[in-house]
DNA sequence: ATTATCTATAGATCTATAGATAATGC
DNA sequence: ATTATCTATAGATCTATAGATAATGC
């Protein structure tokens, strides 16, 4: 249902959707084409048929954009690590299962996660809740880890230092991806996580019983 | 030998080494600390100690200081490449070096590796050495693994895609021990070396073996 | 009357150049 | 005379605000 009432736009088609998310996915675009901090808010309004004044009437100001965006940035790989952990299978299983879809949805994005993560780390305080999610991601994964070095699963890491590794290692393929997609998102995310299973897998077991449970379950 | 001729500086020590290493050092470091967008070349000028106009005398605009940095993103690596295929032992612990070596360097740099290879990933023809370096650093790293494949040192992999997880995996880890070290560089290389090497040993090898190997050698 | 846009613009940068100047070297 | 700095500034943005305007809704 297009909104009705204000003034028509100048240029640019008429409004189909929220303006909000529109603003937000070109952002997202542009971020990636030319980096956060050369997105104007110029740039910006013109990708969505806006001028350059118009966007203030939906946010504060461009700080404020950006900072939308970097409130999405942990969401999904929070809410799959849920997911899996709650979920049925091995400890093995489960983290090839987050690890392909982690990569998988980091793939999807437009921008490079490594500068979102930048510009949450110069601002502490201002992205607080950023940071909390980025802690209970780490806890949770940090948890599985720790629950397959005890059950003889995997071989005996730091859960802590791997889960950064883990972590890094998806947000590290995302960035290479976007810029030169060498095969798909899934083959992408497949190798990812068989490299990482297979990395963590204890003396003995093999990645290949590890594949045969996942498969299992289709 | 310090520098003898020309009007004294206003502010700022004296003139140690060459100035244009000292701007590129400062230019790295309000990289990491601001985002290569945001470090202006008035910042940069007061880093060093010099009049923001001073530093055209060194560079012809602020974006030659960047393309200097981007020119030296892969020499690093390139040559630990080098070095290590070109040395002894087996596939596994070449790799285990390889990655060792190229994470604990690249946690030494102050700034996101990650930016500068999306800036280089924006104007192709302009960053053409820069690609030049970074296709070869690939072609040898995916020799190596080719080789492991073939000798059964290492699990069925295709070696391009594995190559370009390995180095993904490196730099991923990098902005992150930037942004919120939580062990040293060494055992966060250690960390990312077993789990690569561990991920791509065929079935029936085993890590110990290859850090054994690796003691040997000390 | 309300909404969502527009136009116009002040104020704040930031880049890059022109030209002056304070040293040393010869 | 040469070198490496300085001061001053034109020109180009870019952000954010003020206030006008073109729609619909009641």
């Amino acid at each position: 249902m297009p909104r009705r009432t204000g003034r028509p736009r100048r240029h640019g088609p008429p409004v189909t959707g929220d303006p909000t998310d529109d603003i937000l996915k070109a952002a997202g675009r542009l971020f990636g084409e030319l980096g956060v901090e050369n997105t104007t808010m110029s740039r910006l309004a013109a990708e969505v048929g806006l001028g350059q004044s118009s966007l203030y009437y939906y946010f504060r100001g461009r700080e404020e954009v950006v900072a939308a965006l970097v409130a999405k940035a942990n969401v999904v790989s929070l809410s799959l690590i849920e997911q899996v952990a709650a979920g049925p299978g091995s400890v093995p299983a489960k983290l090839h299962r987050f690890v392909q879809g982690d990569v998988e949805s980091l793939c999807a994005l437009p921008f490079d996660i490594n500068e979102i993560h930048r510009i949450a780390g110069r601002e502490r305080e201002r992205f607080a809740g950023y940071w909390r999610e980025r802690a209970q991601l780490e806890r949770r994964l940090s948890a599985l880890v720790d629950e397959g070095v005890r059950s003889a699963a995997l071989r005996e890491v730091d859960p802590r230092l791997t889960t950064l590794t883990i972590l890094a290692n998806d947000e590290g393929t995302q960035n290479w991806f976007r810029l030169r997609a060498r095969a798909s998102a899934t083959a992408t995310a497949s190798a990812v996580a068989d490299l990482t299973v297979a990395g963590l897998l204890a003396p003995g077991r093999s990645l290949d019983d590890v594949r045969r449970e996942l498969d299992g379950e289709n």
